[in-house]
DNA sequence: ATGCTAACCTGCGCGC
DNA sequence: TGCGCGCAGGTTAGCA
């Protein structure tokens, strides 16, 4: 699920239940994750004030006057916001509680993140994120300035994130078809135009994600919170062999960094 | 520096 | 029904 259009809608469900509410209570039910949930975490933020819920990347922060909540939801993380009556189920790993709400983290893959930092933005995890894709500077020209020294492919270029933050494997591979580029693609033959293209096409694809997220953002009070339900038609991505939604050519999966990519061999032949 | 591989986990859908 | 297999939206550590 967690991309970052994901990360943004959760960002935007949540951050009304947490905004100015004192954390009353922190239960940490299961602290494997990818790293441990950090033991004193509780101390760190009970009775505290969230001050606002951002987003670095795919990393929410759930910021506090003396620092932030690191959260990444890795491949199958979760966040919810519940009634505090709400039972915990399996794989729910902690639970952030004010006098309203439970915020429950949910991920059963364990790939997720939850760490506490003074200063979030220079945690060796953040501090090396690229530009973001939503941003204003994120510009055809900077973007074929930072590909000129890349042998790499573009596909694989697209979801390194100490270039650009938060594009993962779904959105890459559906940015590049409406951009009409081959994945296989050297990020450094990218034309401008091509690079002009790319970025509009990237910003389009990520909000449009985000834009049919926000319609459910209700359901992520005592619902199953599950933001996958209101399946973006991808245009390539999970459809190898069927056809093109453009041209009906059979899409094409292959394999490129250990991770599936999938294009129309028809539409996607500019550089 | 750069680039590939393995590794961390569970769940689901498929073919047999 | 059940089992084994392959695959999954991410990222880091380690090694060449």
């Amino acid at each position: 699920m967690p991309e970052l259009p994901e990360v943004e809608i959760t960002r935007r469900g949540i951050a009304p239940h947490l905004q100015g509410r004192e954390v009353t209570a922190v239960v940490i039910r299961q602290p494997r994750l990818r790293w441990p949930v950090p033991p004193q975490l509780p101390a760190q933020v009970t009775g505290r004030v969230v001050c606002d819920v951002t987003r670095r990347g795919k990393y929410l922060l759930i910021g506090f006057a003396h620092g932030a909540l690191i959260v990444h939801l890795g491949m199958s993380g979760s966040l919810r916001v519940e009634m505090p009556t709400a039972p915990a189920g399996k794989h729910d790993h902690f639970d952030l509680c004010t006098r309203e709400t439970v915020l429950r983290l949910h991920d059963p893959r364990r790939f997720g993140a939850l760490l506490w930092s003074e200063a979030p933005l220079q945690h060796p995890l953040l501090a090396h994120l690229g530009i973001e894709p939503l941003a204003s500077d994120f510009t055809g020209a900077w973007l074929h300035a930072a590909l000129r020294t890349r042998t790499q492919a573009i596909k694989p270029a697209l979801m390194d994130h100490t270039l650009i933050a938060g594009i993962g494997n779904i959105y890459a591979s559906e940015a590049l078809f409406r951009a009409g580029l081959r994945p296989t693609t050297a990020a450094r033959r990218l034309s401008g135009r091509a690079c002009d293209r790319l970025v509009t096409c990237i910003g389009e694809t990520l909000r449009e994600a985000i834009a049919a997220g926000g319609s459910s953002l209700r359901d992520f009070v005592g619902s199953d919170g599950h933001a996958g339900h209101f399946q973006q038609r991808h245009f390539v991505y999970g459809r190898a062999g069927e056809p093109c939604r453009m041209c009906a050519t059979p899409v094409r999966r292959i394999v490129q960094g250990q991770r599936a990519s999938f294009y129309c061999p028809h539409c996607q032949r500019a550089r």
